[in-house]
RNA sequence: GCCCACAUAGCUCAGUAGGUAGAGCACUUCCUUGGUAAGGAAGAGGUCACCGGUUCGAAUCCGGUUGUGGGCUCCA
């Protein structure tokens, strides 16, 4: 027999038998090896414990531990999943499972919709085919051979699958009576799917899209072992906690009301001043970096939302009214009214960059499944800008923004993702002005030394963008800021500046927002600190708190002083044990507590408490006043 | 908008097989004046989301509407 040689990531090289697979690799280097490996690499690329090695090929053996081990761990379960739903509903269509991020899912079509018990009746059947230890077996054939057996199985949608994947051949993978179409690699038997948890139900759609068939999805996690599965569910559970929705109710300062209509904010006086305190930190930063506040009208004729394209391809989710006989758009986005101001008077290239800045409130009409919380709404208020500008002034214009993102951001303390999202097939602009912006936002990207993803396609009709996204307690992306170039609004409107060659031009116009949504920040900002809020943020600050009804005159005093002099705070002078009063102080995550007892007042002291239980020296109401001017002008 | 689930006191939740509702916390009053996460007692509080149907009788069964949750699609 011939021998082969592989080279290990060590370096080493290795002797084997011809017809070798990796498994035999893992045997012969020992035998513990040889059971812990789920798969293998091949020059890189992952493949199954039973794929044939090549001679000179470098491979590397995934074990439980590897990091890549998950991902085969998640698909293979997924496939389990296939496999039980087609024992128990055997009427059932597969479609597609992938492992994600959270775990899996598969797709399937029953008319008979899941329910919860049927979950765990798939579950348990999992847990059957598992103990079965069923082996998992590739296999090749060609596409037409596929179609065929496939067809006779009555799975359209592998038929579609395969046939729109256009491949001379394809792979199959069998445990028992199952098999599905896959590209792989899978774990070598189903035992190897120890710790995995079905956990909701869901539909989607065949190919994402809404014309075609809703399918039901089966969502479920999976897990190197029990503990990692464990491990994982309770995180969910803690995140639970720290969802704005039940924060915002726990700390009033929000509220929905259905005889107010859907995604339409109720802010409590916390939460308006929660966002007070973000506007007004807004504003102070725009004016820093050359902005102009200006303010628009709620509502504009409609025959200018028709010019600026928004009746045609926005109608659907604006709001509009007539009075007089004449029809009114409510405004879903600010730029018309900063077109006009741009407009207002004849401009010149001296005058540019021009940036107008507006806290502007837009009512979107929003599909009813969309909506969530704060982090989805009807009605909200956008930082919003739009920056006109020269071409050649564009780059800078953006690595501004950029630079504005992040170091309000950091402020905050939150990590982010960016996005730049390129030119779609339906859009409209010259070649040049779209490599122009493409190559502005892509430079100001580079310049960052963030790293960035590309979503080629993904960008506006209008021109490309810049997401920006901030993740919610669960893990979910909600985009916050972003960065747009907009080609049609300055056609539409006719903007133009005289350049210093006294030719008129048109200016680029650059839409963009830093929080983004003022709503869906403060969501993701509270699950952020899970209601936390530091001193420069916190809707109360310090609440004083009587020992007993002896000390009411002092503490009135005290918190006449600390009111007077902008400190955000609240007083609790009831009859109740001091003891009474921090627990709900502390439930209530306010940062300071503000103990009055007789030592206190003899000595004309507070004794502050922070909400995490440590004690602050005693000092005096003055003393404290100072203390949290200090927190809030270093954002503490 | 689509799929599935859910809607009982201010909040968190019970309510068995259709026979007009219950707990804890919060609230009010009284007692208690107590130094760092719940002192005690009494009381009040609900057209069981809304509209309609089945039934002698509906919180409970059926339909619709509104709202909420998890997804899909769409988007800040």
């Amino acid at each position: 027999m011939n021998e082969i040689k592989v080279t290990l990531p060590d370096g080493s090289q290795r002797p084997l038998p011809e017809g070798s697979s990796i498994y035999d690799l893992a045997a012969s280097i020992g035998a513990g090896l040889a059971k812990a490996a789920i798969a293998g690499k091949i020059d890189g690329n992952l493949v199954d414990l039973r794929a044939t090695l090549t001679d000179g090929a470098r491979v590397e053996i995934v074990t439980e531990k590897s990091p890549e081990a998950l991902e085969i761990i998640r698909h293979s379960t997924s496939h389990l999943m296939a496999q039980a739903v087609k024992a128990l509903f055997p009427q059932a269509k597969v479609t597609i499972g992938p492992a994600i991020e959270t775990g899996f899912y598969y797709d399937f079509d029953v008319d008979h919709p899941f329910t919860p018990e049927d979950l765990e009746k798939i579950e348990a059947k999992m847990r059957e085919l598992a103990k079965a230890d069923l082996k998992i077996v590739r296999s090749e054939l060609t596409s037409v051979e596929a179609v065929e057996l496939f067809r006779k199985m009555g799975e359209s949608y592998k038929v579609e699958l395969i046939e729109d994947l256009g491949a001379d051949k394809v792979s199959l993978y069998t445990q028992g009576d199952f098999s599905d179409l896959c590209r792989g690699p899978h774990l070598p038997s189903t035992s190897w799917c120890k710790a995995f948890k079905l956990t909701s139900i869901a539909g989607a759609y065949w190919r994402g899209d809404e014309k075609r068939a809703m399918l039901q999805r089966v969502y479920g996690t999976a897990f190197g072992d029990k503990k990692e599965l464990e491990a994982y569910l309770e995180r969910i559970e803690e995140a639970k906690k720290r969802d704005h929705r039940k924060l915002g109710r726990e700390l009033d300062l929000f509220s929905f009301n259905d005889e107010v209509g859907a995604g339409l904010v109720i802010w409590h006086p916390k939460g308006a001043m929660l966002r007070t305190i973000l506007e007004d930190f807004e504003r102070k930063e725009h004016l820093k970096r050359g902005y102009d506040i200006v303010q628009g009208p709620q509502i504009l004729k409609t025959e200018l939302w028709q010019r600026s394209g928004h009746y045609e391809n926005y109608r659907e989710n604006m709001y509009f009214t007539t009075v007089d006989e004449q029809s009114y758009g409510v405004k879903p986005m600010n730029c018309l009214a900063h077109m006009m101001i741009y407009r207002s008077q004849l401009r010149s290239y001296r005058d540019l960059p021009l940036r107008y800045f507006e806290l502007g409130t837009v009512h979107r009409h929003e599909r009813a499944g969309v909506l969530h919380g704060l982090l989805r709404v009807r009605g909200f208020t956008q930082d919003d800008a739009h920056i006109l500008c020269t071409p050649e002034q564009l780059d800078g214009e953006i690595k501004g923004v950029i630079q504005f993102v992040t170091e309000v951001m950091a402020i905050f303390g939150f990590e982010f993702e960016m996005e730049l999202s390129t030119r779609p097939e339906k859009s409209i602009g010259s070649d040049d002005a779209w490599e122009l912006a493409t190559n502005a936002l892509l430079n100001a990207l580079k310049d960052s030394g963030r790293p960035y993803e590309i979503n080629e396609g993904d960008g506006a009709f209008y021109g490309p963008k810049i997401d920006i996204k901030l993740r919610d307690a669960l893990d979910r992306r909600w985009q916050c800021a972003t960065i747009q170039c907009d080609f049609t609004l300055p056609e539409r409107f006719d903007l133009t500046y005289v350049d210093a060659d006294g030719e008129k031009k048109r200016p680029v116009m650059v839409h963009r927002v830093i929080l983004g949504a003022i709503e869906r920040f403060i969501g993701v900002l509270i699950e952020h600190f899970a209601g936390n809020f530091p001193t420069w943020l916190a809707p109360v600050q310090a609440t004083v708190l009587t020992v007993t009804d002896n000390q009411i005159p002092y503490a009135q005093a005290a918190f006449d002083k600390l009111r007077a002099a902008g400190v955000r705070v609240q007083k609790d002078f009831r009859n109740e044990k001091l003891g009474f009063k921090i627990r709900e102080a502390q439930l209530q995550k306010i940062p300071y507590m503000l103990v009055v007892g007789d030592k206190e007042v003899e000595g004309g002291l507070l004794a502050p408490r922070f909400r995490d239980g440590k004690n602050l020296e005693a000092m005096t109401p003055e003393q404290f006043i100072a203390f949290i001017e200090n927190e809030v002008k270093t954002y503490k």
